[in-house]
Order: structure tokens, then sequence, then C-alpha cells
DNA sequence: CGTTAAGCGAGACGGTACGTCTTGTCTTCGT
DNA sequence: ACGAAGACAAGACGTACCGTCTCGCTTAACG
């Protein structure tokens, strides 16, 4: 195992650097371990030495960007907060490059189980944590569930159209459902 | 381009028979267009004259052990009728091999626009449309998402565990927000 | 075995005459059995029931173009005549469309012995036999090869020029010879 | 463009020998790249880095087994010498897979500019050249033509059988021609 | 005059080789 | 020891061509 203290930072950002601009530029196709070692004119076994393969590097610029962004600072009332998540996840995802790529992410995880369990890790827990404590009731995943997997699910299928108003729905009726049936 | 008529009916289910061997005996890494090719007894062009690429031949392969287990006959009441669909979908992915080449179908179309048109269309959509039109109020849409949305986002991300109960959960509080909000 | 007495004349013109088209468009690497069928207008079996591969198409449409400029009637005297046999080589070789197919066709005979028999029996022994009486001496293939196989070689070698100038040395010289050392 | 002093010569030893097992096993039609690659260990990329194609490969294990039987040290006398080496190149050629490479060679340089321009370079004419200084008279070229020319002509059209009677026989007659004619 | 057996056009098919691409490992230097 | 550079084994990709085949259609010879 490297020695991460020895770590150039640099490279480091290079790398995920050219990794974002090769997508910007070409799409997650354009996106090839050789083609980033070129770009950031860094030697393949370095990005091999610190990255299992390039999903990871990828998931990591995604992280990096995405984070760039918080998540809205929680106002007053459940419904609100889940208002502003819902719509901070539209305005993260659709149209943007950011949405593109998390899309391609949540693919290559289909056949990539150490992307999957990162992709959970470092993305998806991470922004329902906070939001968990705040649901009443015995499942709160469920609620959550109802409020983000709608969202995802478009996202990923792309059988209808995302928005602000289709947010402001999906919270409207899940916190129904929640009061109506926990 | 190629003329359907005379196609060999035998090279085509031998190609969908090898997708399938391959797949089940290795996984989808062991699917390529060489290997379907060398286990159908069939040459490489005889697939790519009738499929743009494997994406295409592991829909088809999908599709038609998938559709080999109709839907549910809808019993009487919507929430009935949902929750049997629910579980129909419960039963048809989780834990089977269906299941998770259906996930590594919708992993590729992240990056295969046309496979990603074909699965709507062929999947999605058909599995959508008969029960759109018994869901009241002016959003069937979304209550179908409400639905089926949490099952797939659960398979595609694996945060949560999917089985009868959940399902039951779903349609019982999707049913709810839709007359409560509704 | 096909039936010759049924065979379609113009198809076997057509064929003849895609295969040339073929080749001075685009060389002897344009030329397959499916280029010569489609420009033809003929099914690719309608080749194969009347040739056995398209080296033997190419060598029929070599030989009906290359003996319609018959060989020189021979003059009198036997230096005259074999220059005039050279310098008929020449022409017929060098820089033409022919010429280049013939080089291919030898070259494909390395590696096709029923077409190097039958460039054998249909193209070189057939100029070669009117000559050989005419050669005096105990040995005539010597003499022609003196004399032929020089053009050819730079023919195939291409390591020097080919003129009338060389056929005419050519000859002079394996004459001096087969009268000096015979 | 690849950086020859890090070329791995096992790798590059591994596919000449491959190569010509290959042609000695299965003759010409068994040599593909692909074959190389699989016998030699290697990858078709390292092949392909190295060389345009296989033809170029073939040349280089031609010559290196070619030149490994090097021509003749020159005896005394010019007819001496051209006999020598008339009789080298039979027993080279005449019965033995060199000999059938070659022709193979010669035949695949008909399509293939860049292997004739290669040959020429690196095997026809490094052999006329040291015996150029030694013929007298203003046209040296077509006297060595006179003698390796039939040679030549005759292993690639096998019209008449080569033997050391048949060497001797060229050269006694293109040396009375130069003396003769010149 | 009708049947029947070809030739024929079209082109799908099994197969093989091609030349390109990407992945992840390994080696060689330089710093 | 890390990093830049890039060669390497492996093997999938999609294309091209080969020679065989199957399908209907037409057409000539024969019953």
């Amino acid at each position: 195992m490297p020695d991460a203290s020895r770590r150039n930072p640099q490279a480091h950002q290079a790398i995920l650097g050219a990794t974002w601009d090769l997508l910007v530029a070409g799409g997650w196709s354009a996106v090839s371990v050789d083609a980033i070692a070129a770009r950031a004119g860094v030697g393949k076994r370095t990005i091999y030495r610190w990255w299992p393969n390039k999903n990871a590097v990828a998931l990591e610029a995604f992280l990096a960007r995405a984070r760039a962004t918080p998540p809205p600072g929680d106002p007053e009332g459940l419904s609100e907060t889940l208002r502003a998540h819902a719509r901070h996840f539209v305005d993260l995802y659709v149209g943007t490059r950011l949405g593109a790529l998390l899309r391609e992410l949540i693919g290559a995880a289909q056949t990539d189980p150490e992307l999957a369990r990162a992709l959970r890790e470092h993305w998806f827990l991470p922004r329902r944590e906070p939001l968990r404590a705040l649901i009443p009731g015995d499942d709160p995943d469920l609620v959550l569930d109802l409020v983000f997997a709608p969202l995802h699910y478009r996202l990923l299928t792309g059988h209808a159209a995302i928005d602000h108003a289709f947010a402001d729905n999906v919270v409207k009726v899940a916190l129904a459902c929640s009061t109506a049936s926990g």
C-alpha cells in the first residue's frame, strides 16, 4: 500500500481535473484511464496506485463537485426541509453534467460492487442520514424513499420529466402518506 | 436493412439462449459478442446483422424471460391490484438472475441511449400503461412512481432490503397519499 | 457439375466486366466476390457455380483482355521475332492495368496452386510454345527464360525500370549467349 | 512512434519464432496475427506496435533465417563467383520452407507496396550490390538479371525445374553473353 | 401443353482474420 | 520511494470477406 503522506497533491488534483474535463468534453465514453493519464500529464501507474479503477476516480471527481454545492440548511418544518432537499437534487441533477455523471456512475455500479458500496457510503447515506432523524414514525427510510426514489427513478429511466413542481408534488404526497398511514 | 422474413429462427433462438446461458454461468461480464457467437455456434456477423450490440441482445433475452411470467391478472380493488403488481416485481427481481440482468441493463442504458429507449418502450411503459387507467386523480404517473420507484431505487442502489412487506408498505402509503393529497 | 449449355452468357460477361471495372476503379484490393456480385447484379452463387474463387474469375478477365492483343505475327529472323515478343510484353505489362493485374495474379498464385497451374497453362506456356520450336540448340527453355525471365523479374520486384531498350538488350545478349555457349 | 530502446527482446524473438513455427507447421495460410500472438504468448497490440501487419513480421522472420546462411565468400574468378551465388540461391530456395516463404512474400508484395519496398531494400539489393562491382561492362544490372531472373522466374511460375545444373547453365550463358555482346 | 429441373437474383449464414481499443500490471528511468 | 512514460498480456469490439446454403422466380427441355 502506498504511503499517503508522500502523495503528490498536484498529481491528485490534475487527475481529478482531467477526468472532469474529459467528461465535459466527450461524455463518459471519452473517459479512459489512458486518456486521464495523458491529459493530466501523469503516469497510469500513479492513477492505479491511488484508485482501483476509473470508476473510483470518477466517483471522487463527482463527489468533489457535488459536495461543493452543499445541501440546503434546514428551514422551519419538515415539509419545507424535504422540499428544499428535493429541489436541491433537481437542481443538482437535471440538465447538468453532474447529473449525467451520477447516472453513469450508478450505471457502472451495477457491475462494480465496490463502486456501488462507495456510492452508497459517500453519497446516498450521507445525504439521507441527517434527514432520517427528522422523520417521525417507525419507518423513516420508507418515507425518504417515497421522496427520493421517484427523483432517481426518473433520472435513470427517463420515462417522465423532472422539475421543481414534480419535486414539490412528491414531497407533498409523501408527507401526506406518512401522516395518513403511519 | 436485412430481410426479416428470411431470418433463421434457429440462429435467433440459439443466440438468445447462449446469451442467457453465459449470463447464468458467469454473470454480465461473461457476456461478450464473441462468447455469444461461439456458444451459439453462430457467426458474429449474424448477431450484428440483427442487433446493434450485445446490450440489445441481452435486452431481448431479458424480455423473453421476463414476459414469460406475465403480470398478475388484476384482482378486485385498486389496492389489491397494485399490491399484486408490486409483489410481482419483487418476485421477478429479487434474488433472481433476471433481476440482476435488469439491474445491469439499466446500468448499461445510462451510456447507451438506444438501450434506454428500448427499455422504456418494451419494459417500463408496457407494465405501467394498463395501470394508469385505474388510478384516479389527475396525475396517475406520480402515483405509479410512488409505488414502483422505491422498488427500483432499492434494486439499483441496494441501500435497503426489498421484500413483500416492503412492497405492501409502499403500496399502502402510496395509496394513502393519493387519497389524502389528491 | 453445372450444365454449361444452360449458362447465362449475360451473367458470364457481366461478372467479367464487373471484375475488370472494380479492378480499374480500386485496384486488386477492391475486388471481392461480394463486390463483383453486387456490381454485376448477380448472385454470389452464380459466381461460385462457374469459378472456384475470385482468383479464377480475375484470371479469366485477364486472359480475355490480354488475348485481345495477340502476340506479334513473327517477322523474319529469330532475333526480330524474339525482340517483337519482348517488346509486346513490355507494351502489355508496363504502366497498364493489365500488367498490374498480372502481377497480382502471380502474387495470388503463390498461395493458390490451382491458380498457378491455370496461369502456366493458359498464359505462360501458350506464349512460349510457338517460340520453342524456333530456338536452335538443345535447351530452348533456357533461352526463352533468358529472354522472358528478366522482364517478369523486374515486373515483380520492381528493382529496375522496364522499357523497349531493356527488352532489346535482353534479346540481344540472350541470343549472343545461346550462340556463344551452345 | 514507440520507444525502441524499451522494446522487450523476449517478446520480439517470441513473435518471430512463433511466426516461423506456424509457417513450418501449417504453411503461410496458418500464419495470422491472432495465431502468432497466441503462440508467442503475446498481445496482438504488441505485434501491431512494432510491425504494420503480418507481412512485415514474416519478412523479418525470413530475413533472420535467410541471413543466417550467408552468401558464399567469393572465390577466384567472376564465373566461379556467380556460379557460387546462383547455387547458393538454389540451395536456399528449392525444396525449403525458406524458399516457399520467399515465394509467398513476393506474392504478398504484389499487393503490399511497403512489403515490396522492404523486400527490395533488405533482400534483393543487398545480395546484388556486392556483385555489381565485379561485373565488367556498362550494364552490370542486366548481367545480374540474366543470372538471377531465371532462377526467381522459375521459382514463381514453376514452369520448369530448378537445380544446380540449371544454375550453372544460366551463369555460363549469361557470362558468354556479356562478353559476346558487351 | 404442362411439368420439372436447372440456372439465376438475392442475401442470410458459420467462420476466420483483421486492426483498434481499453484494462490493469510491470519495467525503466528521472528526481 | 514517488512519479512520468509507456510497453506489455489479455481479450472484446465491430468490419470484411470467404464459401455454403436456402429461398423464390424464371426459363428451357422433356413428357
